[in-house]
DNA sequence: TGTACATCAGTGAACGCGCGTTCACTGATGTAC
DNA sequence: TGTACATCAGTGAACGCGCGTTCACTGATGTAC
């Protein structure tokens, strides 16, 4: 039945927000439309009111993460951050962690739309760190140690390997 | 039809070696059965004649280029190994590169006998990497860079950028 | 303000396709005599 | 060494299931009069 315009936004927005947690935590392939469309309280069909497709939702949501995400390092001091970002919680919860970490392995084999709104994040969050860090290669090479750290310390088995691969991290990044 | 003993040792080597390469391209989702099979060239069938399923067949793939890779970095001077896996060439081929950073995001959704397997591996990485670079820390750190410069390369959207997290991984591991 | 009607988000059954797996059959290999 | 037969890797059609997508229908919303 037809809905009030609220309900409607909000329903688009429950989607979205569904979508973003569950492509984080499972990836592209192993989400399926209908269970986004019931995490958000509606049936898979209802979801095509409102995208297209699987693919235009999923676009949708990775944008929506990337723009969400881009100033989480600016509100927070450097070492709290660093801090939060190697922290065994952000392992764990791979549905509400960073979005770079969690779908950057997914992204090379992504459509192009998603490609280029994932690669001009990345440029954007390494414009900021550049100037908060003071050097470009300063900037990368924190980016790219975090990132790695978080990738094989869920890779690993076990807590105590992840929590030698975060501490270790730590230990560089705030010498 | 029967075929030679030396024959079904060659199709079986051809059919890890094809799963080895088609799973590091693009993951355990994204490839079918026939398509392994055929790059081995067999049909689907012949397939269930040396494995029992499409799990027991990547997991044996899997553990087989972890032991491939474990001396990688061993045989070459440091220089040169950092020099050749923080390449473009490397970024771009998947198929061929290192398994960690291929498999390491696919790692925590796979089956608790490939992740056993993969933790290993990983071990047994920075055990050596730890005498070879003298100090544990530095061993994790090393492989963490290196790791997300390259995961990040991969998901960059054009050589510019790509190129630019590579040279100031490289310096940064060089310096 | 009430009433009649058009709109359209939502439902759930159904469709089509891809893919992992099974299976009856084939025919070359390798063994027993 | 030659012959008959059992074995079993390989083939390709078929099955079943999951999943993305479609569609006829519903009924509350919101608008026109």
């Amino acid at each position: 039945m037809k809905v009030s315009k609220e309900l409607v936004a909000r329903h688009r927005e429950n989607l979205l927000e569904a979508a973003g947690r569950l492509l984080r935590k499972r990836g592209f392939e192993r989400v399926g439309v209908a269970e986004v469309a019931a995490a958000a309280g509606l049936t898979h069909g209802a979801l095509y009111a409102h995208f297209p497709s699987k693919e235009a939702l999923c676009r949708e949501a990775v944008t929506r993460m990337l723009d969400k995400s881009a100033g989480a390092a600016d509100r927070k001091a450097r070492k709290a951050y660093v801090e939060a970002y190697l922290s065994p919680s952000h392992v764990r919860r791979r549905e509400s962690g960073c979005p770079y970490t969690a779908l950057a392995a997914d992204v090379p084999r992504a459509p192009a739309k998603v490609r280029a709104a994932f690669s001009r994040g990345l440029e954007h969050s390494l414009d900021r760190s550049t100037k908060r860090l003071g050097g470009r290669d300063r900037a990368i090479v924190s980016m790219a140690l975090m990132v790695g750290a978080v990738v094989l310390a869920r890779a690993a088995d076990g807590p105590a390997l992840r929590d030698e691969i975060l501490t270790a991290a730590r230990r560089d990044l705030l010498k």
